[in-house]
RNA sequence: GGAUCGGUAGUUCAGUUGGUUAGAAUGCUGCCCUGUCACGGCAGAGGUCGCGGGUUCGAGUCCCGUCCGGUCCGCCA
């Protein structure tokens, strides 16, 4: 037997127990006469004391970091004892001590605070993750996994596996491929999300289902992007938008409860995109803070409905906002005291190339009352005090304004307004808020294809009162320069994302299980019908044997995780991740394949350039 | 496809306007130490400054190219 215990068990309890334990040596820590080792396994650390009698056999067999011991030895009470770890009122009296194992000297060190950076990590992940902080992460993901397979099992739903090796379909993220020994010439394809077979699932009666599930996309990495990624993938028969929101936020609820004791009590706010894009620039917004967008100006063709404050900003020839799409503003909370320096400084920012603002206007909402501003030279101080009032900004607050292009300005804004608040320490990890964005439009207008692609999924259903708006017209756009303009422009889909923070942690909708409705989809997305038939003729084929009404809903496994966890990089939860070039660098992969892999596939190699 | 930051000892980093023998911490090796737990003390080893080219009397430092890594934009139905 290699041990009785682990190390991170033995109590003062446990005093004068006969014990063996094996891990591997943390740190050695000799006294002349006496050496002190700690050994560490998954489950803490217990010090070992080696007396005098075995000083011989340490020297015959000196130790090092990371080799692995395993010592017999009696649970003794510490004279000095150690209240930072578990263990610390105990050690073990080594009786005797057997190397299982050498280690050459680890490239950094295996502590919670190490010395080694990223890259060497990565290469050698297997023992990065001997590290306590990175076993923390871990944990803390299977403990998400188990709450969310107890609650799902609770309520009935069923986890079946699909297949990894499915058909190529390229609409939207582009596919891994892995070619097919005995079909020559012919290729898999890894799944992006099981989601065909999901809904095919309904077809066949397992009307909830789930699966935490690898899905692959082969776009361009981010720190929370990984070219292979993990989905609790839902799906339910016979629902409502309205069902899958409260199963849903439920399970966030409870995943809350088990992982972090945090009681969610509050209601999970709801908005609609269009106001989420109007509020907040963004469709994915974090509301732990305020900050709200003022619009100042509007272009005539979005936001129909709304109303902005041009009147504010017009009539005094300010070329910038007069020319521009758009104006809009946030106040930022007790920042008019900032100095030119740091205006300066916010100007730059937002005039990098990733923000491509022009320039930064800003109104200082002076303590005493008073306004100073870049654009005194235009503005009175009676206007400045209108806009103010527009924008909700309290004196001592710095009211920043951008103005430009619609879609990048309010991309810019939304930017600024993350990083204000980071700036403000206003997005703590430890604090969670969920909300909801709702009624996101079916179709997003692709420029470079000149038609439209489906924002969410080409499996995504209209809001039933905007059916008719697709059936009745002609998605063909005649017009690119006003395409919004296009009945298709207005549809909106009964799809859903739920936000964590300010970031997306799952998505989904109620999907379309008529044929026709789909038909009129696929080629609204300009797939004739040879081409429907090709791709998606067996879902088309099913839908014609009592498809049941069904929706479902995605979470992002790895970076549900990581907000959970409080840190920015999906990296820290998986347990062998790829690097930013999609590289892994402990196995070097991707790599090169033998001539003979080629020939038995019959592929030739010819790389362009 | 693009922007940007970085690459110097095993590791993490410093290295001034280009100027003598490239430093620190940690790790590693040896010696000393009976209560440490970030042990301590003394001594020591350890460098193709990512790679290639250029400017210069002289390059870790400046320029061009390239490779690697981080972050972001595009992209991610």
């Amino acid at each position: 037997m290699y041990r009785t215990h682990t190390c991170g068990e033995l109590r003062l309890t446990d005093k004068t127990k006969e014990t063996t334990l094996a891990g591997w040596v943390q740190t050695v820590r000799k006294f002349g006469s006496i050496t002190f080792v700690d050994l560490r396994d998954r489950y803490g650390i217990t010090q070992l004391l080696f007396s005098e009698a075995l000083n011989a056999d340490l020297e015959a067999n000196p130790l090092g970091r990371e080799f692995v011991l395993q010592v017999k030895g009696t649970v003794n009470e510490r004279s000095n004892k150690n209240n930072n770890i578990p263990t610390g009122e105990i050690e073990i009296v080594v009786s005797e001590f057997k190397i299982l194992n050498k280690s050459i000297t680890p490239p950094f060190t295996i502590q919670d605070d190490t010395d080694g950076g990223d890259d060497i990590r990565m290469k050698y992940r297997f023992l990065d993750l001997r590290r306590n902080a990175v076993k923390k992460n871990l944990e803390l993901r299977y403990a998400v996994g188990r709450s969310a397979r107890n609650y799902l099992h609770e309520n009935n739903f069923m986890d079946i596996e699909t297949p990894f090796l499915i058909k190529s379909t390229p609409e939207g993220a582009r596919d891994f491929v892995v070619p097919s020994r005995m079909n020559p010439g012919q290729f898999y394809a890894l799944p992006q999300s099981p989601q065909t077979f999901k809904q095919l699932l309904m077809v066949s009666g397992y009307d909830r289902y789930y699966q935490i599930v690898k899905c692959f996309r082969d776009e361009d990495l981010r720190a929370d992007r990984q070219p292979e990624f993990t989905q609790i993938d839902c799906e339910m028969a016979f629902v409502e938008q309205e069902d899958i929101l409260n199963m849903f936020e439920t399970l966030i609820k409870r995943i809350f409860k088990d992982v972090k004791n945090i009681d969610y009590t509050d209601k999970v706010e709801r908005m609609s995109w269009e106001d989420a894009m109007w509020m907040y620039g963004n469709d994915k917004p974090d509301i732990r803070f305020d900050m709200k967008l003022c619009n100042l100006k509007k272009p005539a063709a979005v936001f129909i409905n709304k109303t902005d404050h041009t009147g504010l900003i017009s009539g005094v020839d300010f070329k910038v906002f007069d020319e521009a799409e758009t104006v809009v503003a946030i106040a930022v909370p007790g920042c008019s005291e900032y100095s030119r320096k740091q205006t300066d400084e916010l100007t730059e920012w937002v005039k990098r190339p990733q923000i491509g603002m022009k320039g930064l206007v800003f109104i200082k909402c002076n303590a005493d009352g008073t306004f100073k501003s870049s654009v005194d030279k235009f503005y009175s101080e009676e206007k400045l005090k209108d806009i103010a009032n527009a924008t909700n900004a309290k004196a001592g607050d710095l009211i920043l304004i951008l103005a430009g292009a619609e879609e990048r300005t309010r991309k810019a804004i939304s930017d600024l307004r993350m990083y204000m608040a980071d700036r403000l320490e206003m997005r703590k990890s430890t604090e969670f808020k969920l909300l909801w964005v709702l009624d996101f439009p079916l179709f997003e207008y692709a420029e470079d294809l000149n038609r439209w692609v489906a924002r969410h999924h080409p499996f995504t259903s209209p809001k039933p009162d905007h059916i008719s708006v697709m059936i009745n017209n002609n998605p063909v756009i005649e017009d690119a320069a006003n395409y919004l303009a296009h009945p298709y422009a207005g549809i909106k889909a009964n799809a859903y994302d739920l936000t964590l923070n300010g970031n997306e942690i799952g998505g989904g909708s109620i999907r379309i299980h008529q044929r026709e409705l789909q038909e009129k989809m696929f080629a609204a997305l300009g797939m004739d019908e040879t081409e429907q038939q090709h791709k998606f003729g067996f879902l088309l084929g099913a839908f014609e044997y009592g498809a049941p009404p069904h929706g479902g809903i995605a979470f992002g496994f790895d970076r549900l995780c990581s907000i959970l966890g409080g840190s920015e990089s999906i990296r820290d939860f998986i347990a062998f991740p790829k690097n930013n070039s999609g590289r892994d660098v402990m196995l070097d992969a991707p790599g090169a394949i033998d001539d003979k892999q080629f020939e038995e596939l019959q592929i030739k190699l010819d790389l362009k350039d």
